[in-house]
DNA sequence: AAGGCTGTCAACCGCTGCGTT
DNA sequence: AAACGCAGCGGTTGACAGCCT
């Protein structure tokens, strides 16, 4: 899209006009030597200001910002210089539409970094972070509105091999994995995990794997606006604190992990992707459809969208990657299991590569891909003990406690609860442990509503 | 022509980490 | 150790232009 006004062109707001910060909320935290201050002016810059500022960082340098105003006489704060001059007066920038090959570039930097915008505009010569967000919220929302896979499988699949290149020689997830059988990584950030928030880069799973198991537990601590690895390793902290106020919550972990891993195999999976990459919802997972809140609705329309739902995240091998690894991860001391995944990892990869192959649409059908979902996903309760212990476990009063998990058809799940068909859920609902989080609460940003959950979940 | 919708862009805001005082 | 100042990051918002009905 083209702008027909270029920056220098727009009308700028004249001094009169221009929105004088009544209340700047970084003087009115200074102190009050810097608050008395003259009052600084927010808005658009002017030509004039941007001369001003140019030739003043031309002569000194980037230094500090705050001497900035103070020399030129600019009545913007720092933070406004130095965004001005990163974004738009820098000479290295690159202006115009980003190519083909940097769209491209972004699209495999945010399935590696998430929205890790300052690494990803490291990458990018003569990009600002800037624009690359604006670029990828953009993308986001034609993606949502034309339901069109966020992370091409081209691109994903590329990635994923980039990946498995630049890991060959260690691989975090069988570390991480051994780490979690024996016990010294999950529970213990700092000898472990945190041996790997240092290399992100070359880890690019590893921040948000441990996400989904977490965020699947129903409404637990978690704000999870934040998604870094910190804060996930933070959630392991809370969840070994966890461990002492709520004794039920250490099985539901586990279940949760096993949980996690029947969802991979049919519906949502959620291992790396999720927080990062996942955290801009993946089109065909929003099943705009169906009821947001019903999570049997959800569940069967994942299997009835069985193609679609592979699009953009189960057809890549990124994805596949990420699954293995979610395998692994999720089942500790579950050895037996560990193998599980290879197989249908390599039966899915190769529904992958038949699709891409023939080049078929998505609304194909009978694919085997459609059938491992949706074999996985009826009977992921039946084949998941774990998983149903997590839902006991958590649901008290649910309906789905009365049944074993060999007693619990798919049919009785999908209507095991009239809380379900209910467009909103309440607190009550909630509170009462009827609602599981739907799976889109189980991305981290989904997190954001439960904070507006009852004392009891916070 | 008018109004609504969408895309793009720039800027602001709140927060965090780190170094200094 | 605490307070402070600064740089930087990511999320959000608002303005504007183009398109569509």
């Amino acid at each position: 899209m083209t702008r027909a006004k270029s920056e220098s062109d727009r009308v700028m707001p004249g001094p009169d006009q221009a929105d004088l910060a009544s209340h700047d909320d970084d003087s009115a935290r200074e102190s009050p030597r810097r608050r008395a201050g003259p009052q600084l002016k927010k808005g658009p810059w002017t030509p004039a200001e941007d001369a001003i500022l140019e030739a003043y960082v031309k002569k000194h340098g980037v230094q500090n910002w705050n001497v900035v105003q103070k020399d030129t006489g600019l009545l913007r704060c720092g933070k406004s210089c130095r965004l001005r001059w990163a974004n738009h007066l820098r000479p290295d920038l690159k202006k115009g539409t980003f190519t083909k090959e940097e769209e491209n570039l972004i699209i495999k930097l945010h399935s590696k970094m998430g929205n890790k915008w300052a690494r990803m505009a490291a990458r990018l010569p003569g990009r600002t972070d800037n624009e690359i967000k604006n670029y990828w919220n953009t993308r986001i929302k034609k993606c949502q509105r034309t339901s069109t896979p966020i992370y091409p499988a081209e691109i994903c699949l590329q990635a994923s091999n980039e990946e498995q290149h630049e890991s060959a020689d260690f691989s975090f997830s069988e570390k991480l994995a051994n780490d979690l059988l024996h016990g010294n990584g999950l529970y213990d950030p700092s000898s472990t995990w945190g041996d790997f928030i240092d290399d992100q880069e070359a880890l690019p799973y590893a921040p948000q794997l441990p996400d989904v198991s977490f965020s699947n537990l129903p409404g637990l601590y978690f704000e999870s606006k934040n998604h870094g690895f910190m804060d996930q390793v933070n959630q392991a902290e809370v969840l070994k604190e966890s461990e002492i106020s709520f004794p039920w919550l250490n099985a539901a972990i586990n279940g949760t992990f096993d949980g996690g891993h029947a969802f991979s195999n049919g519906n949502f999976s959620t291992s790396r992707p999720m927080t990062g990459p996942w955290k801009m919802e993946l089109p065909s997972l929003q099943f705009a459809g169906s009821d947001p809140n019903n999570w049997s609705t959800y569940s069967r329309t994942c299997a009835a969208q069985g193609a679609n739902f592979a699009d953009p995240c189960m057809r890549s091998s990124a994805a596949m990657a990420s699954a293995k690894f979610e395998h692994m991860c999720m089942i500790p001391g579950n050895s037996g299991q560990l193998e599980e995944p290879l197989p249908e990892a390599h039966a899915v990869s190769s529904a992958e590569n038949q699709q891409l192959s023939v080049g078929s649409s998505s609304a194909s059908t009978g694919s085997p891909c459609d059938a491992m979902v949706e074999t996985s996903e009826l009977h992921f309760l039946e084949r998941d003990p774990n998983l149903y212990a997590l839902v006991n476990s958590c649901s008290p009063a649910s309906p789905l406690c009365q049944a074993s998990p060999d007693e619990l058809p798919c049919s009785d799940f999908s209507s095991a609860s009239p809380v379900f068909v209910s467009d909103e859920p309440t607190i009550t609902q909630y509170e009462k442990g009827f609602l599981l989080p739907h799976p889109e609460d189980s991305r981290a940003d989904a997190f954001s509503h439960w904070n507006a959950m009852p004392p009891i979940f916070q």
